[in-house]
DNA sequence: CTGAAAGCGCTTACAG
DNA sequence: CTGAAAGCGCTTACAG
């Protein structure tokens, strides 16, 4: 069997609670008998147990990141694979640990929230939007439950945390720099109707297209945000009479959808259609030229949600977090000017 | 504050040994007192302390999944994200919890393991070859560490536990598959010569190559299963006098390198180069036409680990875990017959 | 079918 | 600087 706290004392031949202190607050312990605690400690090669430890001192060191997508969209988005090994790398500075949830097929993914968090398994949750109805926030508020939502809510509240990147900036930005190069036939392949980000995109789309009057003419499209949709998006927009100029994607795996149409039907990029990315997740490199695409530093939202529920869970203070990061444009070789 | 199991025998007016045995075998209660005790439980929303739970009955229902890359490289490689997506899956099937960690700076990943497991922060652990050097191994088993290898150890002995893909047989059919199309020159992106993917790789194309004599000629190159180093290799290869007419590459994001560099080239797949990847993550989706490739499996690889640790955890049996599954080839059209 | 006793491995005041 | 006492929230035998 593992030596417990009371071996340790046993054969240094003092009390546990010196023991005790030697493993938490060492300043206080006479030199001495520090080191004969921790030869023992070294001899019998002891672990605190950190269960026992946390039935006393509360502080989970835990936090749950719920990733509500099935194997296969996880798969798919890069944006997952990297938002979780952001937010495990700032757990392990801080001696916390993360764990992963994926969808639920048992209760609904709110109720299993609430019981993670009261039977104490982790001391928050890290949320990533769509994951969570309206209904399921208010409910998780109202059993105050503490979370971090990554990406923007669909309710606002002076409760809920959250970090989001501006993706109404983002699509402003595609939008504006693709009338700059002349383009005035624009498809847009937008993520699913449901997530705030394809509503954010779109008010940027639309605030972008305003600046400049009504002689645009851009095509959404709602995908799934998979290469797939992408891809069949792309050939109705490029097989349709008067084919947009350029397509603004949601993000860059549907860029790659685009770009598997364009080669199909014999368009190259930038001369025959432009194209920029709301975003870059890696995919982009894929493309034999440098992706035109809006960098959102998507990575930094783990960072700081991460870091923020540390903070949250060491000290207990309810603080707010409410970000919105800037985004910017990042010149490529997949826009060209437009011609007909 | 939360309710305590107190509070409900209080309120229930019976003991708090009778309450727990409504949580844990609701059938040795009297079905009076069972309900006049739900009842109290779910007037004070009790959730039993999980932490004081697993301090007397010692099971960690919790397993760690040691994933040894940098955020960069998870992010580029699918098989990370496929398999904590499908551990994830299978362990809250069981009501156990999925903690990962990426590659830690402090200290040497083994000595993090051990301490992990005897703080009782994890029952067991399942590491990503190459995660783990030999000397780590060996120092994991003489701690005792319950731990699974996804992939073939470095060194082989009774007690390691894993669970890998027949990547021998997945060289030699690729190989096989090649040579059947007529190909005598072929290009062969390996792995990092450090993995033991990339030596049974090796291993197969040997075997393949040795069946038909001697006429052949492969070129290894070593990568680093990045799409960048696929890709610079790939155009070292295509750019030498006598050019392979095939390539197979370890894995599709390395195929997809390949893709990039004959674009460019203005080689055409299959036409003028013949393309079969080693495994199929999702990468493989790009090519406009079907990749041929050979199907591993890999899900199956979480899977099968994930389910032997709670096996394990459970019973704590040491039952051993050494299975190496087979792989097939999944015919696509990027081979053609090779034509000088 | 139910409860009194003991204990899981630790820490937090409180004395001294 | 150190230890005796009490307790974190639960479960496991053992009586009855």
């Amino acid at each position: 069997m593992a030596s417990t706290i009371n071996d340790v004392a046993k054969l240094a031949e003092v009390s546990r609670q010196t023991v005790s202190r030697v493993i938490n607050e060492p300043s206080l312990v006479n030199p001495k008998t520090l080191e004969k605690v921790q030869r023992a400690i070294e001899i019998l090669d002891y672990h605190p147990n950190v269960t026992a430890r946390l039935l006393v001192n509360k502080r989970v060191k835990t936090m749950g990141l719920f990733m509500p997508f099935s194997a296969d969209q996880v798969r798919q988005n890069l944006f997952f694979a990297t938002l979780s090994s952001t937010i495990c790398q700032i757990c392990s500075q801080s001696d916390f640990v993360m764990q992963m949830f994926t969808s639920l097929s048992r209760e609904d993914s709110s109720r299993f929230f609430v019981k993670l968090f009261k039977e104490k398994q982790v001391g928050g949750l890290i949320l990533t939007c769509p994951s969570v109805s309206n209904d399921e926030l208010i409910f998780l508020l109202s059993e105050k439950i503490p979370f971090i939502i990554i990406g923007r809510p669909g309710i606002m509240s002076q409760q809920i945390n959250y970090v989001d990147v501006n993706n109404v900036q983002a699509g402003d930005l595609a939008i504006e720099h693709l009338i700059q190069y002349g383009h005035r036939r624009i498809g847009f392949l937008n993520g699913p109707a449901n997530m705030t980000l394809s509503a954010d995109l779109n008010k940027g789309v639309i605030t972008a297209a305003q600046r400049h009057g009504a002689k645009l003419d851009i095509r959404e499209s709602e995908t799934d945000l998979t290469l797939d949709s992408g891809y069949h998006q792309a050939l109705i927009l490029l097989k349709s009479d008067q084919r947009p100029t350029a397509i603004f994607t949601a993000d860059d795996l549907l860029a790659v959808g685009v770009k598997k149409a364009a080669d199909e039907l014999g368009l190259s990029i930038p001369s025959d259609l432009s194209l920029i990315s709301g975003t870059n997740s890696g995919w982009g490199n894929i493309f034999p030229q440098e992706l035109t695409y809006i960098d959102t530093q998507f990575e930094r939202l783990g960072d700081i949600a991460a870091k923020h529920m540390i903070r949250f869970i060491l000290e207990e203070q309810p603080s707010n977090l409410s970000e919105v990061l800037p985004v910017r444009l990042v010149l490529g070789q997949t826009c060209a000017s437009a011609h007909e």
